[in-house]
DNA sequence: TCAAAAGTGTTCAAGGTACACCCATGG
DNA sequence: CCATGGGTGTACCTTGAACACTTTTGA
């Protein structure tokens, strides 16, 4: 589970408080129940953590599966990412915490191989799809989004340019409202919201189109 | 495990001796075995099919994990996405058979939308990274590139714009050998063969990129 | 009036597409 | 010499980056 914190993207990590490596950080998740499928269960262990519909976006990362990720009997883990908007501040258990994923704490098993892929696939996910909805307010300004994508990417994407691009992509949509400005004044910002709901791949400049006629 | 055979991208299938879905086309597969992860285990079950050196790429695809997939307990399966350059003939077993992913005939279980869900996964990673070195024998003509290229992506690519554009990325060597020309004439065309091995993204014109300085 | 923040206009560069044109070979 | 197929040159278009400039607010 990823959301921008603090202008820093984070994971929320649990506690582990049972050997093996007790006390070390580890991902949310458990064991897949035979009546359900892989996204209803991650679904429903994130559901102990958190309120699932503040998930804006559930998605397959990949299989961990060496025989010795984790002591004992082989463990197969089925990975996601989920992606949680920075507006909301989910009421997490005791005995877990957000962790910056370019900081991380000592984790327990393969996890932190699994965090850096995750956030690996939403920095590539960010930029040729619409998938900013899933880290932002369904209102925002266009200073506060850059800001988003400057924490998930690890850079600074100007607001400039990333309005003009998501608008070219049609994207935004203008929602009329107007956020108040600061205290240190400045001109108030538009309100915008995405269009659309759900991930759908928004960059048609990838290589290789289809030729002209049959686009 | 996918190839372009004719022209055309197909896929190795096999047809079930064993209800349920017996005579049935399905994907090539089976247990997963305690000391062997998954890429390892759907090497050793390909390698039943074929010479397992003539898999130029094999990379995870999705998990199907919904319970009533296939009837009686529920079998949870990760599907891989297997290559084959269109040089080798792979002596298949009897009871296997390529099929077009774009004809398939009637398949087992959720093997379908497996298939197509490859086929997806193949389209786009030809356009933004080299893979299309796993399609290709070691050295192949630019037409017969182009070729290639056309069958795995359902449209005409031109050879013309195919060699700028991979040139461009640095991705193709001229070997200094020539392919004779056919019957009715024409040019010999030069024989070329991707630099390095294994596959990497090689689009840098990914959108948001880092800014200048820190680059 | 000035500082600060938002937003627009303009120019530039990168990279893919289209298409005309030239090259080399077989018959 | 001509048909055929390979290869190159060039103009164009789309799209993102950079940056100057304008707009709107608070103090």
């Amino acid at each position: 589970m990823l959301q921008v914190r603090c202008d820093t993207l984070q994971v929320l990590l649990w506690r582990r408080a049972l050997d093996p490596h007790l006390g070390r950080w580890s991902l949310p998740g458990g064991r897949l129940r035979p009546d359900e499928d892989v996204e209803t269960s991650i679904r429903r262990q994130l559901a102990e953590k958190v309120d699932v519909r503040q998930l804006q976006h559930v998605e397959q990362l990949a299989v961990f599966s060496a025989p010795d990720r984790v002591p004992g009997p082989r463990v197969v883990a089925t990975a996601f990412v989920a992606l949680v908007p920075s507006d909301v501040d989910p009421e997490v258990p005791e005995d877990t915490g957000w962790h910056p994923v370019d900081d991380l704490p000592r984790t327990a098993f393969d996890h932190e191989s699994i965090v850096l892929r995750a956030r690996d696939r939403l920095r590539s996910k960010l930029c040729y799809t619409n998938l900013g909805f899933a880290l932002a307010p369904a209102e925002f300004t266009i200073s506060a989004l850059s800001a988003l994508y400057s924490a998930a990417l690890g850079y600074k994407v100007t607001a400039t340019n990333l309005q003009r691009v998501l608008a070219r992509r049609g994207l935004l949509s203008a929602t009329g409202a107007m956020a108040p400005s600061g205290r240190s004044g400045g001109r108030p910002a538009a309100l915008y919201s995405f269009t659309g709901d759900g991930m759908q791949v928004t960059d048609p400049f990838a290589v290789f189109r289809p030729p002209a006629g049959t686009r």
